[in-house]
DNA sequence: CTCATGTGCGACGCTCTGTAGCGTTACTAG
DNA sequence: CTAGTAACGCTACAGAGCGTCGCACATGAG
C-alpha cells in the first residue's frame, strides 16, 4: 500500500507548505527555501500550476509576483478529508471515525478531547476573526 | 479546485466499491454491475492492478478468480485521512477538525455526537468482534 | 481434437508532474 | 533612444499512472 494523496505532486506539495508557512512569497524565496535546487523557471512553473489549481493566487509587487495561499492549510485538508469521506463512505463521517478508532489511530477519549479543542479554537476564532 | 484523491483512479474506485459492497466477486460480476460497459479484459486488468496495490486479494474457485477486499472500506478511508493529516497538518488531527468546523462541514455539536456514536460503535464491535 | 471460458501480459494513448530552455517585456543606467 | 538585467509566461520533453483492449495460453466438456 503506497498510494499518496495526489492532486498535488510532491514538489507542488512542498511549495504549498512554504506558501502556507512563510506567508506571501516570491518565486525566489520559494527557490531558496526548497530542499532541492531547482531552476527558477521550474519554481515559477510550479507556482503557476498551483495557481491554476486554485491553491494559490498572486499579486504584483513592482515587476515581481507575490504568491499567497488561497485557503488556509487546515481548510484544504478539511476539504480533502471531506472528499475521502464522500468517496469511500458515501459521506458518512461517522464510519470513517469508526475506522480510525478501529485502526487505533484515534481512541474515544482523544475524540472527545478533540471536540473540546475544536470548541475552544472555534471560540478563539470567533473573537478576532476576519 | 478539482483535485481528486488518487491512489485509485475513478474506475478502480468504482470497482473497489463493488468489491466492498457485494463481497467476494468475479470479474464477470463486476463487469455486469459497472456503470460503463467494458470488455472483460479491462475489468480483469483493473482487478489485477487493485490486487497489486494491495486493496484486494483473490482466491480461486474452480478456474475462476474470486476477489475479496483486503481491508474494510472504513479502514482504508481512515488511513487515507491519516495520510492527509500528516501531509497537510503535520499530523495534527485537531487542526484538520478545526478546518472542518471552519468550513462548516462539521459543527461542534456534530463532533460530540460523533464521539458518542463512535463510542457506541466501538462497544458493539468489542462485543462480537472477530 | 475442438469449443467455450477464464486468465495474464503487453500495448497504446492520454494526462499529470517534475524540470528546463527560450523568447518577451519592463525598469535602470547611459 | 539603446543596452543590460531581472521577471515572466509558454512550450517541451520524459516518466508514471490509468483506462482500455487484443491476443495468446490453459483447462474442462464433448
Amino acid at each position: 500500500m503506497d498510494d499518496r494523496l495526489r492532486g498535488l505532486g510532491d514538489l507542488e506539495h512542498e511549495v504549498m507548505q512554504l506558501v502556507w508557512a512563510h506567508g506571501p512569497v516570491t518565486a525566489e524565496i520559494v527557490r531558496e527555501r526548497l530542499s532541492r535546487h531547482l531552476k527558477e523557471s521550474t519554481v515559477r512553473t510550479v507556482l503557476r500550476r498551483l495557481e491554476e489549481k486554485g491553491y494559490a493566487r498572486h499579486t504584483v509587487d513592482g515587476r515581481t509576483y507575490v504568491y499567497h495561499a488561497t485557503e488556509a492549510r487546515a481548510r484544504v485538508a478539511a476539504k480533502a478529508v471531506q472528499r475521502i469521506v464522500d468517496w469511500f463512505c458515501n459521506g458518512s463521517m461517522e464510519e470513517v471515525l469508526v475506522g480510525m478508532v478501529d485502526t487505533a489511530m484515534l481512541d474515544q477519549q482523544q475524540l472527545r478531547t478533540l471536540a473540546d479543542q475544536v470548541a475552544k479554537a472555534k471560540k478563539a476564532r470567533g473573537v478576532n476573526k476576519g
